[in-house]
DNA sequence: TCGGAAACGGAAGTACGGTTCCTCTTGCTT
DNA sequence: AAGCAAGAGGAACCGTACTTCCGTTTCCGA
């Protein structure tokens, strides 16, 4: 906490401005066009000088980890907002609203996609709290007898990254609703 | 034919054996690195200059899709080959050959997965004889009654796109057969 | 209002990777 | 065996994209 805030007093008024800019030209961009995006496209897209967006995020990779560390935030939330349900509809809902948060971000799609084998920094704490939340949702199903036999939150996992993919790499094309529905019917016992 | 008789005739013995070099290390880097991978190291581990290989191939994105195109080809070859199995076997048989014959083979999975936005040259003719087969499969498939209603061709390709993502994202991490025998039970009805 | 610290801007620096080009070598033909 | 065209090799080239650096501008406290 003291720390943010400290952060934030310390911060001029126009640098606080243009942090906000930098973030919100980053997010708009790494949705649309995903890692591959410039850093020069994000500066004018900001209105700032490409050594504005170096004085506050050091590489390109701090800056896209900003962005990826404010969506696994909102996934946590998602998963730990279902407490509530019956245990078949609670996982049946945080696939669904998990993977329409991610629809039409294609930078976080692939992070989804490959979030076992990045190693960013600083996200850690939302990847675990996301992971326990998800591993709660999961045993309540497994104990509740609603989903097949020896279902994980592994498995959990790699459907998400099957259904993200089909958004990446068949845009449009496919229809990524069937496909969940589709494992959601393999994945729930009737 | 000609083509191909008329070039193999025009070819000087040692280049003959450079290109075959050059081939064989782009397939075993290609599908151990992805797409990624230089050129000096194919160049190198080929055991040429860089120059042969250029003279060989005009372009990366040449030899790359070289690469493809075969493995399209052993795709085709496997979905050609059930017509002898039932409808429901075939379906299942082409989905499990197919996966396994990606596995271990990066680069081919992230040409799959992105088979449809991909516009590489030369690789038509491979697509469409895939797309072809597949199709004659789903359709007794669907004739017979043993896939859910209005399973289609694309379905099919957004499903190993799934498939392939596990693999690819969630390496060693992840059981991608427990994920499509999963979407296979969610396709075929009881 | 003024001084100086903080922040800005963007041209230049740097790294990386595909491609070219030119000299030297090698296999084939006569 | 000689000549030459085809092929090999790899240093240099070029384009791209991240990052640095430093002269200029802007805010803010005294």
């Amino acid at each position: 906490m003291s720390t943010i805030v400290t952060e934030a007093r310390t911060l001029r008024a126009d640098a606080r401005r243009n942090r906000e800019r930098i973030v919100a030209a980053s997010r708009e961009l790494f949705a649309r066009l995903g890692p591959g995006v410039q850093m020069d496209e994000i500066a004018a897209h900001a209105g700032v000088g490409i050594g504005t967006v170096y004085r506050h995020f050091p590489t390109k990779e701090a800056l896209l980890t900003e962005m990826v560390r404010s969506r696994f935030q909102q996934f946590s939330e998602i998963a730990s907002s279902v407490d509530d349900l019956d245990p078949r509809e609670a996982l049946k809902h945080v696939m669904r609203r998990s993977a329409e948060a991610v629809e039409g971000d294609a930078g976080f799609q692939l992070a989804m996609m490959g979030s076992n084998q990045l190693e960013w920094e600083g996200i850690e704490e939302q990847k675990a709290a996301l992971s326990e939340a998800v591993t709660r949702i999961i045993s309540r199903a497994v104990a509740a007898g609603v989903v097949r036999e020896g279902f994980t939150a592994e498995d959990f996992g790699m459907l998400m990254c099957g259904v993200t993919a089909t958004m990446y790499y068949k845009p449009g094309a496919a229809d990524w609703r069937r496909y969940l529905e589709l494992i959601l019917d393999g994945v729930c016992v009737a």
